[in-house]
DNA sequence: TGGCTATTTGGCTATATTGCCAAATACCAG
DNA sequence: CTGGTATTTGGCAATATAGCCAAATAGCCA
């Protein structure tokens, strides 16, 4: 594989693996309404914070979101609404996988069935 | 966070998750414009073949991909066309990053000269 | 059958990721 | 400054991932 094109896949595949985990995909999803602080993401998600910052962190560091410091806390938001287009797309391939596994399911029924 | 929710983001990372490498979005890629077998795949990426078919595995269990033998062969084929609209949204997101870059570097070129 | 090609599987090592805890840091209110 | 809250950092253990090699499997052809 050539090297420019190869860099271009390790550049997408880098903000991919940010959004690979269903806690950050937690943490988009709920950026997309609203800012939210660390605390309330902590308590929404309900593991330990340090865990909350450091996918925190992953995200920022991918350009998926922004922080500002505002009094005591720190607000984190969405840097590409765009991202939730991304997310749509997911359904659908999940909503494939469904139609297709009821498919197989319907078909092995058929086949005990008798 | 509930526990269907939970496992809403569970099913859909695992789904990111498969996507998220250099050489599987190479694939995915590849096999959006015409279908793939192995060996063809194996020299366009260039690491040995098991690495390739291992790559193809996970693809395959995300259900982003389909296997059809023919003759000695097995090729691949993308089952949803639409996770190219997934990348595109992740080209967004480069974008804006390289904006955002581009800005900074303007910003600090503007501080040092004078 | 035997040899050949294509692909997958098992085993191994190196590396990366996740999550917890404890400690450090930053900031606000008295 | 002191105490309290919010967040990040460092360190550690458990687990997962990526890649290679060697061996197993499957199908073709002679």
């Amino acid at each position: 594989m050539k090297s420019a094109v190869r860099q271009q896949h390790v550049a997408r595949a880098k903000i991919i693996k940010a959004m690979a985990h269903p806690s950050r995909l937690f943490i988009i999803e709920e950026l997309h309404d609203k800012e939210r602080c660390v605390g309330e993401l902590t308590e929404m998600i309900g593991v330990d914070a340090s865990t909350v910052s450091k996918h925190l962190t992953v995200l920022k560091n991918a350009g998926l979101v922004m922080d500002e410091k505002r009094g005591n806390s720190i607000f984190y938001t969405l840097r590409c609404p765009c991202i939730m287009d991304f997310i749509g797309c997911v359904e659908d391939v999940l909503s494939t996988n469904a139609e297709e596994n009821a498919a197989v399911l319907k078909c092995l029924n058929r086949g005990t069935k008798k």
